[in-house]
RNA sequence: GGGCGCUUAGCUCAGUUGGUUAGAGCAGCUGAUUUACACUCAGCAGGUCGGGGGUUCGAGUCCCUCAGCGCCCA
């Protein structure tokens, strides 16, 4: 024990003295009704790293080291999630690269040290190599934050999302979700970013409010007899039009249901349907359906058999079409074709500027274009809206498993409970199957290959299948079964599968990862115990996480998640990198400490929404230093003595002491148990504050006597259990210093030391008299009136009244030696009253 | 449009099934001073618990309603 202990320095110490001492190790071999499993987040680690992971995963670890303490072995993988889109745009941004698939492989390629004006154009190879090299660099950072905020993860089960590990795991996932036929692929209008060129899925998508312009436009009926106006928002849209739609009870158009009308400008006759999805409140109340505009576009058109007339390509420029072809069946096709002609290969905003002026000129734009606010869907990650374009995509066949998606929901336990909404609603609202294909090139590729008939063209339903024992397979260099590489791409041959899986298909797989699946050791840590997460990514992570479980494993992944909040700057406003109120946790660590900042961490309920407080870490600084002093005074007054047993507490109020103890150890262990740390803490905290101030003030004159009075060594037990206590029930939170003072008296780490029980404390009565209590209501007494004085804590009372019931004196009686010494009391006289009340009178 | 959460002292938050005079920490103010700790200790002050209505002997807590903030879903 130091003579001036300190916090600072103490991370240094213990992190190397844990990693030596392999304290956090799991054991494989522990039976799974001794595991505590955990299915932690990996990090993305392309994305910025702010102090919101320090608070999530800060959570996650008091967790583990409570279940650890309470003799679990206990699973607490690390993983990174590298693969996919945000690795890319790092990559692309920081080397300034971008990947073109169709050059070749440059072994000498060298990324440029600062990114140039323009990017330079390297093979897929050239661009995963650097995508490799970079997520190194990143996981190392945040391996970093991990370690120094005293994280304990057992780094020999580290894994990350695009080893090979992961990609086999990935591909068996997918390969067996095949042969049920949970997942297939079709041609399909599918959400489509134009400017990363890919499918996206309905969990990436994005509202957000954009202005934009109701245009009316006048189509004419088609016998002549007069206009139908419609209200749009994307008039560009007019040529792919397929009918117009009205609510069926809408009685304005009920006359022209199954009538036709012409559109303007383009001349193709559409029918007028009926459909409950058309709102009679917007706009005037009728739409046009274009293929495709949005979702809803979507539905229409394949609950009404709709003709597709697709023009929107995958860059997000207009596509050539034919208005005299069968198709479109323009009434006016060389109009409309010469029209489209200027259109063909334009952008969505040039083709709306000029058809909104042909319009005009036409007089088929009745009044001028209304501004409006509109929610406008966007991938989450891209600039431009979102387009519908079709294509053939891999789908897992979510809808169809709506209802035992949505029980699993109800068999996991939330914390808290009402995040379960969350899921609810989205499983709910699921509109389309979940689209796991991209068009992207850092990712786990699909383990297929497909035949190519004489013509070349491949046969999409027979899709050749890599097998389990090949995994992981790239069918872009891998040959399937029966073929060789001189058959790639030929009449005859056959051609790999050119996309890379949705990051979620990967991320959806985590507790099969980081739980080996396929060995001894998945049984023993699955379903996972555990599940910890942000509540932005129920509808990604859980969500699929929960799907993949439950197709493959018919059961939930985890029997508890726990959502934290968000973690929002000191003005509660969300941090997001776009608006520039990221705060990095490394100064806060070096400034505070790590002790400081899990406790501000802690001390956020689950699901609560906390912003930064600096305030608050620098409370759990002066906690982590008071423990140090604490400990210092308790561990001075045993002498190097073993504590005296539970036996010797025999004081009054000593054995109040240890039963308002054996209080606080059931109510943090069953708020630990209900996952709620925050209480936990905060009790703690509160109790130690006491014994440190009032306790400890108490028995102090007691404590120093000779040592083999039955008085002193009562103090001394009593002191060196309650320490021994709070240092356990203290170290989930403040691991570092609890782990420095606890070895001042014991050889082995807090963090392997037993959570504390009742029978520590023997048969500490609990319904002592409350000695404890009554004594420090006079003491307050005493101290409130020395503070009005303005005289020191030390000053004399020369006499000293406490007036009260028989119960409280007879508590106060007990005691009274404490109580006299604590107050510098001379004279201590007690009177039975029916009111309390306490009279002192201070020599001098 | 449907749903969830929040609203308690200047600030950050407790307040577990309804039950003495609503608590804590921080900030503020007034003091204390070398035997664990100045990164300390003691004390003071500060709230019609978002508004309104209801149930009850009794409501911060239960019910209804309104408002504000945040979020989820459509």
């Amino acid at each position: 024990m130091p003579e001036k202990p300190t916090i600072d320095g103490l991370e240094a110490h213990w992190l190397a003295r844990w990693e030596d001492e392999a304290i956090y190790h799991f054991d494989r071999s522990a039976p799974r009704e001794r595991v505590f499993s955990i299915d932690t987040p990996p990090p993305t680690v392309s994305g910025s790293l702010h102090v919101g992971h320090v608070f999530s995963y800060t959570h996650t670890d008091v967790l583990a080291r409570y279940w650890r303490m309470r003799g679990k072995d206990v699973f607490y993988p690390m993983g990174w999630d590298d693969n996919g889109l945000p690795t890319e745009r790092r990559v692309e941004n920081y080397f300034g690269v971008r990947c073109d698939p169709s050059l070749a492989y440059d072994a000498n390629f060298t990324a440029p040290d600062q990114p140039g004006e323009t990017k330079i154009a390297i093979s897929r190879k050239n661009f995963v190599e650097l995508c490799h090299r970079l997520t190194a660099i990143d996981e190392e950072v945040f391996k970093d934050i991990w370690r120094n905020l005293g994280v304990s993860i057992d780094w020999s089960l580290e894994y990350s999302t695009i080893s090979p590990h992961a990609q086999a795991i990935s591909q068996r996932g997918f390969l067996e979700m095949l042969q049920r036929a949970e997942v297939y692929s079709t041609v399909a209008p599918t959400l489509w970013d134009v400017d990363f060129r890919t499918a996206v899925s309905q969990a990436e998508l994005e509202d957000r409010e954009r202005p934009g312009f109701y245009h009316r436009v006048a189509f004419a009926l088609a016998d002549q007899s007069g206009t139908l106006e419609i209200e749009t928002t994307r008039p560009e849209l007019l040529p792919s039009c397929v009918a117009l739609v009205a609510h069926p009870d809408d009685a304005r158009y009920q006359p022209y249901f199954g009538t036709n009308v012409v559109t303007p400008l383009f001349g193709v006759e559409v029918p007028v349907v009926a459909h409950e999805l058309a709102d009679p409140e917007k706009g005037s109340g009728i739409a046009m359906i274009c293929t495709f505009g949005d979702t809803t576009d979507v539905t229409w058109w394949r609950e009404l058999h709709l003709p597709t007339r697709a023009l929107i390509g995958r860059d997000g420029r207009f596509l050539p079409a034919d208005f005299s072809s069968a198709l479109f069946a323009s009434r006016d096709s060389g109009a409309a074709n010469t029209l489209y002609a200027t259109l063909e290969g334009r952008t969505v905003n040039q083709v709306r500027a000029t058809i909104v002026e042909q319009l005009r000129e036409r007089g088929a734009l009745p009044g001028e274009p209304r501004a409006i606010t509109h929610p406008v869907k966007f991938y989450e990650k891209g600039e431009r809206p979102l387009e519908i374009v079709t294509s053939r995509q891999w789908f897992v066949a979510t809808l169809a498993h709506r209802e035992a998606l949505l029980m699993r929901g109800e068999e996991l336990a939330w914390h808290p409970d009402y995040m379960k909404h969350r899921y609810r609603s989205w499983v709910e609202g699921l509109n389309a199957d979940w689209c796991i294909s991209r068009q992207r090139f850092f990712g786990v590729p699909f383990p297929v290959w497909y035949p190519l008939d004489q013509h070349g063209e491949a046969n999409y339903d027979a899709p050749l299948v890599a097998t389990i024992d090949q995994l992981p397979v790239d069918p872009s260099s891998d040959v399937p079964a029966g073929f060789t590489e001189a058959q790639r791409n030929q009449p005859g041959g056959f051609v790999g599968d050119p996309d890379v899986m949705d990051t979620w298909a990967t991320s959806s797989l985590t507790p099969q990862i980081a739980g080996h699946w396929g060995t001894d050791l998945f049984d023993r840590v699955f379903p996972m115990d555990l599940r910890p997460q942000g509540h932005d990514i129920i509808r990604t992570w859980l969500f699929s996480t929960v799907v993949r479980s439950h197709f493959q494993h018919q059961t939930v992944p985890w029997h508890h998640a726990v959502i934290s909040g968000w973690i929002l700057d000191p003005d509660r406003k969300k941090m997001s990198k776009s608006v520039g109120n990221v705060v990095t946790p490394m100064p806060l660590l070096e400034l505070h400490g790590a002790d400081a900042l899990r406790y501000w961490a802690a001390s956020g309920r689950p699901g609560a929404d906390t912003a930064i407080d600096e305030a608050q870490m620098k409370i759990g600084r002066r906690l982590a230093i008071k423990v140090l002093n604490a400990s210092k005074f308790v561990l001075g007054r045993l002498e190097g003595a073993p504590v005296p047993g539970v036996e010797h507490v025999v004081e009054a109020i000593d054995r109040d002491l240890l039963a308002r103890l054996s209080e606080l150890i059931s109510e943090a262990t069953a708020a630990f148990d209900a996952y709620d740390w925050a209480r936990a803490l905060e009790r703690t905290e509160t109790f130690f504050w006491s014994f440190c101030d009032d306790y400890v003030e108490l028995v102090k004159i007691r404590a120093y006597g000779e040592t083999d009075s039955t008085a002193t060594r009562s103090a001394r037990a009593t002191l060196g259990l309650t320490l021994s206590v709070l240092q356990r029930l203290l170290a989930p939170f403040l691991p570092f210093v609890t782990d420095e003072v606890w070895h001042w008296w014991h050889t082995d780490s807090v963090h392997r030391a037993a959570w504390p029980v009742l029978d520590e404390l023997g048969n500490a009565p609990v319904d002592a008299p409350p000695v404890y209590r009554a004594v420090g209501e006079v003491l307050e007494a005493v101290r409130r009136a020395k503070s009005t004085a303005k005289v020191s804590q030390r000053a004399e009372v020369a006499r000293c009244v406490v007036r009260g019931s028989a119960d409280v004196l007879e508590a106060v009686t007990r005691g009274r030696d404490d109580l006299i010494a604590a107050g510098a009391i001379t004279l201590l006289e007690l009177d039975v009253h029916d009111t309390f009340e306490v009279v002192v009178e201070l020599a001098g």
